[in-house]
This record gives structure tokens, sequence and C-alpha cells, in this order.
DNA sequence: GTTATATCCTAGTAAATGAGTTGGAATTAA
DNA sequence: TTAATTCCAACTCATTTACTAGGATATAAC
């Protein structure tokens, strides 16, 4: 019931993409240095992020990611979801013909997972990137002062 | 971000428990039958509830396990937890020193793996097994009625 | 038009985890 | 005494996780 690197790391790369792209791109050395990720896996995690449409990429010099909408329209949902797959507990949740037992239709744990499932979705499909890229700033910025003070 | 067949398992032969130790203990190889379940398996899973003090078990011929307490003093959460650890998302929702990232306070995330713990929590920490134990009886008898009529 | 800087793509790999299996010791009701 | 049961530890096999490695392709800047 843990979430994997793929989710935890890559949320952090949106929100690094999220602070920093509005002036220039962002190239995944550059989240990579400031998130300490591996360069290399976190290609892999972007190309999820950009498969699902979250992030648009220029190649070459000077290239990098940016949002592909202003982070206010993207949820932390579709984020998760991108990088992790659906957000069930359970998979007899979703009607997929397969992984699922051959009582779920009789099986009162079936209604549980439903609402552990639908507890999950509530919270992450109602907080945007923005909360969390203004979070980040307000941190970053705390920090700071506590450094000076 | 899925349970294990533990979690799966185990709470399934929890409801069987409670359903069917009113009368005498209940062995592993009528739970494993009834559920589908390797008796072997099985017996690692409800080592796990007995350990978590959920259910006593009497040794011997005509043994077996029975719930510890009435099915409404026990709670899904703690059913849960006893089979798959605690149900946090992310190992630095809880301040154990290990396995926090070492930014863990200066991470907006934090907050959001707090937000779907908690709401996680909220749920199965307001359902009993009582609830469950009726819902299956109540599926059960709707199931046997279809079959009749 | 060359070069440095990027993304893009595929394959490999070591360690951990998941989901069991195997085999036997200890206990107890009949 | 025997059959039924819990208790316990170790072993196994497949999958997943968290990477690493290496090269192909694109492009801005000089």
């Amino acid at each position: 019931m843990k979430l994997s690197t793929k989710g935890r790391y890559g949320l952090r790369a949106m929100i690094d993409i999220g602070m920093f792209s509005t002036e220039e791109k962002v190239s995944i050395k550059s989240i990579a240095e400031r998130q300490h990720i591996s360069e290399n896996y976190l290609e892999q995690l972007i190309a999820l992020l950009k498969k699902a449409k979250l992030v648009t990429s220029s190649r070459g010099a000077r290239g990098g990611y940016s949002l592909s909408r202003a982070s206010d329209k993207i949820s932390l949902g579709e984020i998760l979801r991108a990088l992790e797959g659906d957000l069930n507990p359970v998979d007899c949740v979703t009607n997929n013909k397969d992984n699922v037992c051959e009582d779920s239709d009789s099986c009162a744990t079936k209604f549980v997972w439903k609402k552990i499932s639908d507890s999950i979705n509530e919270v992450v499909n109602n907080i945007t990137l923005k909360d969390l890229v203004d979070e980040q700033f307000e941190i970053d910025h705390l920090t700071q002062e506590a450094h000076i003070g």
C-alpha cells in the first residue's frame, strides 16, 4: 500500500517544472540536480508524464520540458495516475476482466475497497499542481528567511 | 499503491471467522476451503492477526480460531494495519528515522501524502468488522434466494 | 556545418518483494 | 493412541522496482 518512487519522484519533477518553466524550458539535468534524482531514471518518469500529455517537450540544445496547461488546470490525481496507474487499492474495483477474483460480485470487501478508492480520489482530484507549486515556493521562502535571520 | 494478498485474503479470513466462530472455533482448513486460499499461506496471514491480538486460537483437535473481541469492537483499520503495516502511501508521513528522504521537512509533497493517509484512515477506522460480517450475510442470503427463485 | 546540449528509445540488471510451498514439531479432543 | 489441529522456520520461484548503459535523433549557437 505504498507509492513507488515513480509517484514520489515524478510528482517532485512536476512541481519543479511548475516552478521553473515560466521563463524557459526545464531540462532533465537541472531537475535531477535540484531534486537529487538520477538523470536516466527521471527521463523514464517524465516519459510517463509526457505520454499523459501533462508536459510538452522541445528537443535539442536549450530544449527541455514545460507544463502543457496552466498549473491550476492540472490535478494531482492526473499526475499520480499517469505515474502509478489507477489509485485503487484493489483491482476488482474497476471492472477489468483480468485480475478480478471470481467472487467479486458476492464479496463484502469490494465495498470497502471502493470506499477507500473514492476517498483517495476525492483528495487527489481536488488538489491542483498550482497548490503544490505555491506551497513549495512558500516553504523555500521561509527556509531562506531562516537562513538569513 | 495496491494492497497485497495479505490484506485481501486476511480480511476475508477475518470476515469468515466473524461469520462462523459464534458456535465453535474455526479451523484454517475450513476457512481455506470456503475462501479458496492456500492453507499454508493462510496460516501465515492468521499469524499476523493473532500477533495483533485480533483473534485467539486453541490448539489440537477441534481447535481453531475465534475473534478476540466482539466484531463491532474491531475496526477494519486494525485488521488492515495488522496485515499490511501502516496505511500511509509514503513513509515520510510517520516520523520513523529511516526511510525518510532527507528533505522531508521542506517538501510540499509531504502535505499531500498526509492528506491521503488521513482520508484512508478516516474510512477504515469507521468501518467495523461487524459491518462487513452483516454485509456478507446479506449478500449470501440474496445469492441464496436468487438460486432458489 | 560543426559542436554542444538536449530529448528520445531500448535493453539490461541487481536487489527486494510477493506469493506461495515444504516439512516438521507441539498440542489436544476423542 | 490417533487424528486433527496450531505453530514455526526455511526454501523457492516469478515479478517488480529502481535503477544503469549506450546510442540515435534533433536543434540552438557559434
